[in-house]
RNA sequence: GACCCCGUAGCUCAGUUGGAUAGAGCAUCUGCCUUCUAAGCAGAUGGUCACUGGUUCGAAUCCAGUCGGGGUCGCCA
């Protein structure tokens, strides 16, 4: 974990007062360090009740004699005052203009590299159904987390694995052969996914008609639901695919061929990318061989029906199946064989992380203790990045009911909501049509992403339609329109001049502009503690707040109509420091920011 | 039933290595465009941090229990 440059530099001198005024050793992680609160003088709060027992002093002593020894000693302290058990310090105007033109000259929220390469998984969808807000959330959260640790300094590998084979595949494959009439997204004009969907719901519904027929002519309901003759097609075409049929073969890639095309278009416009794509049908077969290994080893354990098991009720789970009684594997065989190949591929990948949702928290767990128990070293280093189900007003997303909200669908309306807002308050009568619809993209993707990434991952969340597409409060828009409105000033202010530290006059900082330069200083510790929880909601919050505090400075502190030219300048380069990093820290969540808006 | 997650303002969410009077946005109400973009700013209203007990100088935050919501418990993926 990573405290900032200033809090490590008073925790040491911290640590040194106790040393030298009381004699005593406190450890450092043990100094609490907080914001001072708006309402008192200071920047920064030490709680000194912890150590009163080493100081053998009152509260208020305690933290007077520490408050003294650090104006004495520390330079960047400047002065404080006690509230109680409360050391409130000043930090000397000199550091934050210090750290004003640091910002303004360079990107603060990127770290050098590490050197170490990790991998993140997301998507991962089926490819008989589009994608929908459950996908969303997911991708946005892969991609929002790929570009924070690589701002934090990572090399990442971004990829995603699609579940291109079996019996789901083989029903819409079905339907289509028999219902199709040789359609084509060509001919009739409909996006490959959707195409491909729409068979697969042909296919239940013929499966319906059929089990209800053979229920009126007398069978029991649970037969006919294993007897219909459109299933018992589908699983003798996965057999066929089994075993490599030629027809059936090309009509998979055929119709897998549709969905592709189809879900590019959806990422293109979502803005996601990856570097590696895995399919389901070329991974399938991994694993068996390590189950085995694992076996000889006595790590596993054979049943008497041949089926070979994990054992994990030592660790508070349960036993788990990995190879069934006819030596064929499982989901969970599937991916210890995966992750095994991936750590070959890519060697010394120093963490791999799966973004997927929480109800599949156990099956995590249980393989990141069977690699464990496998003896790799890496299984360590797996995360499974377990976010929270998306809800709707009307509760769970079900597909029986037909509430599932089609990704494509929802960024329509986002995008259209903004061009409404856009043109009524017409601000971009210069635009082209062009300009004006990439800008529309832009600002409705952006109150989409934001919507879902300003949450904590891990929880469950409700998506309100109403709410996604607003475009004002604590919203994607008011970000960009921050920027916007900064980029406007900066275009302005050019040829004015610019700013360095040592040009500061005799002048004290407004609050309004402390206020602002202090959250901006606290960006790369939020940055790096996003990317250590994997989180991006922490970014979205606090670059939230960044920006509202700078469009409180701005509205009530002149800057371009400051006449002290020094002053002037240097509002500027906060200014153009806040930008800066108001676009590198949307970045980090998959958002652009426009110029003009 | 067992295990896991969650419960903060009317609604959606922050805040949890234990610290000062629990914060935002939306909604409702009041002001502010002759001044750098009003997708904005300033302010008002709104709280038994689910409940009970415990730990301690101090608990929304830690522990136990209760209630409520969700998830998982397949030789499915």
């Amino acid at each position: 974990m990573m405290t900032d440059p200033l809090q490590a530099r008073l925790e040491l001198a911290v640590q040194r007062a106790f040393q030298e005024l009381f004699d005593a050793e406190i450890p450092l992680k043990q100094v609490s360090f907080q914001a001072t609160r708006p309402e008192f003088e200071g920047d920064v709060t030490i709680n000194v009740f912890p150590f009163l027992k080493q100081s053998g002093k009152g509260p208020e002593p305690t933290a007077t004699a520490i408050g003294e020894y650090l104006v004495q000693e520390e330079p960047v302290v400047a002065r404080f005052n006690v509230i109680k058990g409360f050391l409130n310090l000043v930090i000397a105007e000199s550091y934050w203009t210090g750290f004003v033109a640091e910002a303004a000259a360079r990107d603060i929220l990127q770290f050098p590299s590490n050197g170490r390469r990790v991998m993140v998984e997301y998507s991962s969808p089926n490819t008989n159904k589009p994608l929908h807000l459950g996908h969303l959330r997911n991708n946005f959260l892969g991609h929002s987390v790929s570009r924070i640790l690589k701002a934090a300094g990572h090399e990442v590998v971004r990829v995603q694995v699609i579940n291109d084979r079996g019996i789901h595949i083989c029903k819409s494959m079905v339907a289509w052969r028999k219902l199709g009439k040789g359609e084509t997204p060509q001919s009739s004009g409909l996006k490959g996914d959707k195409l491909v969907g729409k068979y697969y719901v042909e296919f239940d519904k013929a499966f319906k008609a059929e089990v209800d027929t053979l229920v009126a002519g007398g069978m029991v309901r649970e037969a006919a639901e294993k007897e219909a003759p459109i299933l018992l097609e589908a699983q003798e075409m996965l057999r066929q695919w089994e075993a490599n049929d030629p027809e059936v073969r090309a009509l998979w890639e055929r119709m897998n061929g549709w969905v592709y095309d189809g879900f590019n278009a959806t990422y293109t416009r979502m803005g996601v990318e990856f570097d590696k794509l895995y399919y389901e049908s070329n991974t399938y077969v991994l694993g068996k061989q390590d189950v085995l290994d694992g076996l000889e080893k006595g790590i596993f354990f054979r049943k008497e029906d041949g089926s070979v098991w994990v054992d994990n009720t030592a660790e508070g789970l349960d036993e788990k199946v990995l190879l069934r009684r006819d030596g064929t594997s499982v989901y969970m065989t599937q991916d210890i064989g995966t992750a095994i190949q991936r750590f070959k591929e890519f060697p010394g990948l120093a963490q791999l992380t799966y973004v997927v949702g929480n109800e599949q928290d156990y099956h995590f767990k249980t393989l990141f203790i069977i690699l464990r128990k496998l003896g790799f070293p890496w299984a360590q280093d797996l995360h499974h990045l377990s976010y929270g189900m998306v809800d709707l007003p009307s509760g769970k997303m079900k597909s029986r009911e037909g509430t599932v909200v089609d990704a494509d669908d929802l960024i329509e309306e986002v995008v259209g909501e903004a061009r409404a807002m856009g043109e009524q308050l017409s601000k971009l009568d210069d635009f082209s049509e062009q300009e004006k619809a990439a800008l529309f993209e832009m600002i409705g993707l952006a109150a989409l992403k934001y919507y879902l990434l300003k949450v904590d991952p891990k929880k469950r969340m409700l998506f309100d339609p109403a709410a996604s597409i607003d475009l004002q409060g604590h919203t994607g828009p008011f970000i960009q329109y921050t920027y916007a409105r900064i980029r406007s000033l900066l275009r302005k202010a050019e040829g004015m001049g610019t700013w360095a530290s040592d040009q500061r006059g005799a002048w004290d900082l407004l609050p309004e502009e402390r206020t602002v330069i202090k959250l901006l200083h606290q960006l790369p510790t939020v940055l790096h503690e996003a990317a250590h929880k994997l989180d991006p909601s922490a970014l979205a919050n606090h670059t939230y707040e960044l920006v509202k505090a700078y469009n409180s400075f701005y509205q009530a502190i002149p800057v371009l109509k400051e006449e002290s030219s020094d002053r002037r300048a240097f509002r500027l380069a906060l200014s153009a420091a806040v930008a800066d990093a108001t676009k590198k820290a949307m970045w980090c969540l998959g958002i652009n920011v426009p110029e003009r808006m």
